[in-house]
DNA sequence: CAGAATCCGCTTGGATACTG
DNA sequence: CAGTATCCAAGCGGATTCTG
């Protein structure tokens, strides 16, 4: 779990050693639950790819943004990078055996937004009717 | 598929329907790709709660995120949202039949997130040391 | 209690230019 | 080509105050 179970809400019992692992888990569930990362992950899915394919196929990903999660999933072990020294650079991303799982349940959500994109639709109008 | 296909990428073809719900379904993405939509979700589960209840479970969250992602998880169908005209007044959060459905690969990402804890730990070790 | 609204710091993220 | 660095605008998000 990542959040907060209800029950004894107000009881403070001996968090000292859960608290650890739990603020990690939250850290990390902070760094992969943003729009760009998982949308990497799910661009790469079994292929390898270099920056610049990597930032066609994002679509309206910034230079900037592709970099800088490129690195945060890399540092969590996502995603592999492999410099060929060449000359120009030819760097190459996969997915991990980690990032191929988490691919499995972005994937999930990928099927869940196309299931129901026409009853989020409706769910619109009818919320934006004044 | 929320990304870009690399094939036929230079091939500018009849794009003209699908790229509406393409684009719409980059905007639900977007909208549900994000830390506290995924924790809210994750935190009413199959419960009814009220918002300082909620409040209470999704550590962490402000009063104002909170009640923004309820009104976009309410625009977009995921929560009901139910008032008890009563004063003081009782509102409720549940989970709609779409919500329990993304529900269900949240689950996937937490369960990811803690099954590869340790690993993750290590690839950040290894990444941070000089 | 639930939430709308305002103020405001500061992070995010885009555009651009510069290295190897 | 891949990546870093800098600049700067826009919006995120927290704290606070005010209603019904």
């Amino acid at each position: 779990m990542v959040t907060k179970q209800l029950k004894d809400s107000g009881q403070a019992r001996d968090e000292a050693d859960v608290t650890r692992a739990d603020s990690l888990a939250r850290e990390i569930f902070s760094d992969i639950a943003n729009k760009w990362a998982l949308l990497i992950i799910e661009a790469v899915g079994d292929r390898t790819l270099r920056f610049t394919e990597l930032r066609d196929v994002v679509e309206g990903i910034s230079h900037k943004m592709l970099t800088q999660n490129l690195r945060l999933l890399e540092r969590n072990g996502l995603i592999d990078r492999t410099v060929h020294p060449t000359v120009p650079p030819r760097v190459e991303y996969t997915l991990t055996e980690p990032g191929r799982a988490l691919r499995a349940t972005v994937d999930g959500m990928c099927d869940w937004t196309h299931r129901y994109l026409a009853d989020i639709e409706t769910a619109r109008q009818r919320f934006d009717s004044p």
